[in-house]
RNA sequence: GCCCAGGUGGCGGAAUUGGUAGACGCGCUAGAUUCAGGUUCUAGUGGGCGAAAGCUCGUGGAAGUUCGAGUCUUCUCCUGGGCACCA
């Protein structure tokens, strides 16, 4: 016998693969294409297991779709600028470039290690003037169509640092790395205009039909859209006509307006700055709420604060009722108009804020029924009732009073309905080195000037020093000055570069044509390939990475570069790789391969043989050292067993607990499918054609086979990889059942050997192959085409009937299925009948003390002596025949 | 606070439409083989009662619909995740 060497097979059919451009991709009209891409790793240097599990799920989906006949697209990149390479560069004096370059080639090595079916000619690296220059272009052509443009917003300022950070790297009002207080500083930035798309964005997530609803529930949220009015509020006292004399409030409630017991705007409303200039207290107060906004976590659970401006405003319908101006810090300048009014009886925060400023709740919608006296108490009211205390409103229901209320106001000429949206521009300005530079040139005369097509692209320059803090693309002697290309005068370049995101958001279109060199892809190439058919990668991404593609693929058909507008026509988000986490008695975290289980059954560490505890499996990270490294484990078990463990334990949207034991599992089961194969029970004869005799068990075992392909094929299908994986063990369990002394037993073994090697050919590629060849198979199994399961094979010639008397089993009946049910319920009832009797007096006793009420269990009782079973209409009472494990459902209930 | 997703053996998880709950794997128990070396094979493995046949309870909890509920309905508890005080 052979054992298995994974070590030498895995490496010698990647190297065939590779030789033979096995997963090379061409465009051929006359074949069905689809597209299965992973989301593309940043370089950090190391694969991980969550690349792994993301890898191996994409690779799966396209060898099978391969198999199934499909033109398959299955290309890999790199998502090569960002932050990491800057920090490297100040921390280790290593230039980003080559920080980037170094750690792509130990990642692809790492990742062909794999055995990963990727058309490897397409690989592209975001950082390669070849590939940014196409967005410089792309750019260009948003700015001209009106899609980007530049102005003022506000950023988080680190002042040691001298940069821009994003949220994330602030941390309790602080730079991450400096540690310095975070300013707010005013910087002139440029904007992508998805708001322009925002209809079309929510509209169509309706349509992605095959994207996780929770996705596209954050998405929708995200966008943000609510219909509502706009009033305009005189303030008491003042000119109504003057800019200072009436405000602007922004509500989806119109109708709740004669609810109103305070209007208030946000503390940087220009009518709160007015009055904090004149009022040092509020000036405190303004600057109490600028200090909270700044912490996350104060925000969640800040109470609400408002302060009384002492101003009135004039309720729109009634200019006598006058409610007080309050500044209130739940009240955000940047949505809706800045300014509220709050009606506490019909919304949680108003109510809260009402209790607190001891304001008038009034309540103006009841629930249906209760019109007269119906009160608040701790909770508001806010479903659907009866308008009450509102005038002409009175009677009405919600929708119908905000209606009336929205036409009465406008025609006031006091209101206007809009509509508002959450989602705001998409800032691209990052004041970073390693990103792609915005190919604009400032000129002091002619403004911000595009870069011309033809001096395309603008490289970033590879000559740049690290040692004073700040962007040092800003900091190189001659980079930016340069010449205007308008009028010759001298100029400065642009020394922002692109949001990292901005990359991300095309890549998938240039994976179609990665080779073109003067535009970012063929119309050809796009209009054959794209949409991507099945999207992998994480949950993270759920909102801005897809938001962001979604978008730019608009922008781009709107600049006549593609014909479609939705990138991801599949989406799939896989779950986090978990583990279990080591502390020791200090409390310290331990990694994995530091403990042990000693002979009590305990886990000690490894050296010292000090006790562990184990705590909860949580998210593999480094801070708690619950980390398996993916090379480690290629390198002891092979990526098989890598690959097939990743698929079997659990399904991919949710979470996957690594353990040493499954991975043993995983093994194990590859070392008996090798000894299925080559030292297999009966004497193989492959190409035999079909006994006429079969056993019982060869018969059986054949049937298995097909409804083993049929299962594995529709698990597949629908990304159900361990039910496939079970299905498959299972027929290699039948298979070990078979021996030579059975009629047809080695015929069918045979059969079934060679559907096990094509069925789990997607998962684990290697020793698919290596079996294909040992059995003196032609070619190979990533060119098989998908087996193909007999429908007469995969129905059962007998139906197992549980027969069921009080929803009780009683007993179970094979027959022939194709007996019909004059003939099958009368044996059942008679079944049923025998034995029935014997138990039937234990049962009434029960039944009479029974939760469930005596009427209905007299009833019941009363039927059940002789009835006839005849299915649901006829037998309400006692009896029923349902059929199990019939792989065609359905037919539960039949006649 | 709001929203979403989940709670099934010792563990990961199966169970198309309501029809024999626990497939498949891990772990564990007993035995066999080889004993060197991440073996392999056989049998068993939800709880309780029982020598066994079998009976009975059982899918977080409570109620309900149904001849029949892991699956449908209502309430409730717990866990995980997301978020935007969005007017």
């Amino acid at each position: 016998m052979s054992r298995y060497n994974f070590k030498t097979t895995e490496a010698r059919w990647q190297r065939l693969w590779e030789e033979r451009g096995s997963f090379v991709a061409r465009e051929d009209p006359a074949q069905p294409k689809y597209y299965v891409l992973e989301m593309f790793p940043y370089p950090s240097g190391r694969i991980h297991m969550g690349h792994v599990r993301n890898y191996t799920l994409g690779d799966v989906v396209a060898r099978f779709k391969r198999a199934r006949g499909l033109n398959v697209l299955h290309p890999m990149g790199w998502d090569a600028f960002g932050l990491p390479a800057e920090n490297a560069a100040r921390d280790n004096r290593r230039h980003p470039a080559e920080w980037t370059r170094a750690n792509i080639a130990d990642m692809r090595a790492q990742l062909r290690t794999m055995g990963l079916s990727y058309d490897w000619s397409r690989e592209l690296a975001t950082c390669d003037p070849g590939y940014y220059k196409h967005e410089q272009k792309m750019f260009l052509d948003f700015l001209a169509k009106g899609l980007a443009y530049r102005r003022e917003s506000w950023v988080n300022w680190d002042p040691v640092e001298d940069t821009v950070l994003a949220n994330e790297q602030v941390v309790d009002g602080r730079g991450w790395r400096s540690g310095a207080p975070v300013e707010r500083r005013l910087l002139k930035q440029w904007f992508l205009k998805i708001t322009h798309y925002a209809e079309d964005l929510l509209a169509t997530l309706a349509e992605l039909d095959r994207w996780p609803d929770r996705v596209r529930l954050m998405q929708e949220r995200w966008i943000g859209r609510s219909e509502g009015l706009r009033v305009w509020f005189a303030i008491a006292g003042r000119d109504p006509a003057a800019p200072d004399g009436r405000f602007e409030i922004f509500t989806t409630r119109p109708d709740t307006l004669y609810g109103a017991a305070f209007a208030a705007v946000a503390p940087n409303h220009p009518l709160a700055l007015e009055r904090a200039k004149a009022d040092p207290a509020l000036a405190r107060f303004l600057e109490t709420c600028q200090k909270t906004g700044t912490s996350e976590a104060a925000l969640e659970t800040a109470e609400k604060l408002g302060y009384d401006t002492g101003l009135k405003a004039e309720h729109p319908l009634d200019p006598s009722w006058q409610l007080p101006i309050y500044v209130a810090n739940f009240v955000l300048m940047e949505y809706g108009s800045g300014a509220i009014f709050g009606c506490p009886a019909h919304d949680a925060r108003d109510l809260e804020f009402a209790r607190k400023y001891g304001l008038a709740v009034r309540v103006v919608v009841a629930p249906r029924g209760e019109e007269a006296g119906f009160t608040i108490g701790d909770e508001p009211f806010t479903d659907d009732g009866v308008m009450v205390n509102s005038d002409f409103l009175n009677g009405l229901d919600v929708a119908a009073a905000k209606r009336a209320i929205a036409e009465r106001l406008e025609a006031m000429g006091v209101a206007q309905r809009t509509t508002v949206w959450r989602l705001r521009d998409w800032g691209v300005s990052r004041q970073r080195y390693w990103g792609c530079p915005i190919p604009i040139i400032r000129c002091a005369g002619c403004g911000d000037v595009p870069v011309p097509e033809d001096q395309l692209p603008v490289v970033l320059p590879e000559d740049v020093s690290f040692d004073k803090p700040g962007n040092a693309l800003d900091h190189h002697p001659t980079w930016k000055h340069v010449a205007c290309p308008h009028c010759g005068q001298p100029a400065e370049r642009e020394t922002d570069t692109f949001d990292t995101f901005f990359e991300s958001s095309w890549y998938f279109a240039r994976f179609c044509s990665p080779n073109a060199r003067d535009i970012g892809f063929t119309r050809d190439a796009v209009d054959y390939w794209m949409p991507v058919d099945q999207y992998i990668g994480g949950i993270e991404h759920a909102v801005l990475h897809l938001l962001y593609s979604r978008f730019f693929t608009r922008a781009l058909r709107d600049c006549g570069y593609l014909a479609i507008k939705e990138p991801f026509a599949g989406l799939m988000t896989q779950g986090m790789v978990c583990h279990e986490t080591y502390r020791d008695a200090a409390g310290d975290w331990l990694f994995p391969e530091q403990v042990k289980k000693a002979e009590n059954g305990r886990l000690v560490h490894v050296d010292t043989g000090a006790p562990v505890t184990i705590g909860r499996s949580e998210k593999m990270s480094k801070s708690r050292k619950n980390v398996v490294d993916p090379a480690a484990i290629i390198d002891g078990y092979g990526a098989d067993t890598a690959r097939l463990f990743m698929m079997s334990d659990s399904p991919p949207e949710r979470d996957l607990d690594w353990t040493e034991a499954g991975v043993d599992g995983a093994w194990r089961y590859l070392n008996r499918l090798w000894r299925l194969a080559t030292e297999p029970a009966v004497t193989l004869a492959l190409d035999a054609p079909r006994p006429t005799a079969l056993s019982a068990r060869a018969d059986q075992t054949l049937r298995l086979m097909h409804k083993t392909i049929a299962a594995v094929s529709d698990n597949l299908d629908k990304f159900r990889f361990n039910s496939a994986v079970a299905r498959i063990r299972e027929l290699s369990n039948a298979m070990a059942d078979l021996s030579a002394d059975g009629a047809g037993e080695a015929w069918v073994y045979g059969q079934a050997l060679v559907a096990l090697i094509k069925l789990i050919n997607p998962m684990t590629p290697h020793i698919a192959e290596e079996l294909w060849a040992e059995l003196g198979r032609p070619g190979m199994v990533c060119d098989q085409p998908w087996p193909v399961a007999d429908p007469a094979l995969i129905i059962d010639e007998t139906v197992t009937i549980a027969v069921q008397v009080n929803g009780k089993l009683r007993g179970t009946l094979e027959l022939p299925r194709d007996v019909d049910n004059k003939t099958r319920h009368p044996r059942a009832a008679a079944r049923r009948r025998q034995q029935g009797r014997r138990s039937r007096g234990a049962r009434a006793a029960r039944r009479d003390q029974g939760a469930r009420g005596p009427a209905r269990a007299q009833g019941r009782g009363r039927a059940e002596p002789d009835h006839q079973c005849g299915g649901i209409a006829s037998s309400p009472g006692s009896c029923s025949a349902g059929e199990g494990r019939s792989p065609r459902g359905g037919a539960a209930w039949e006649g």
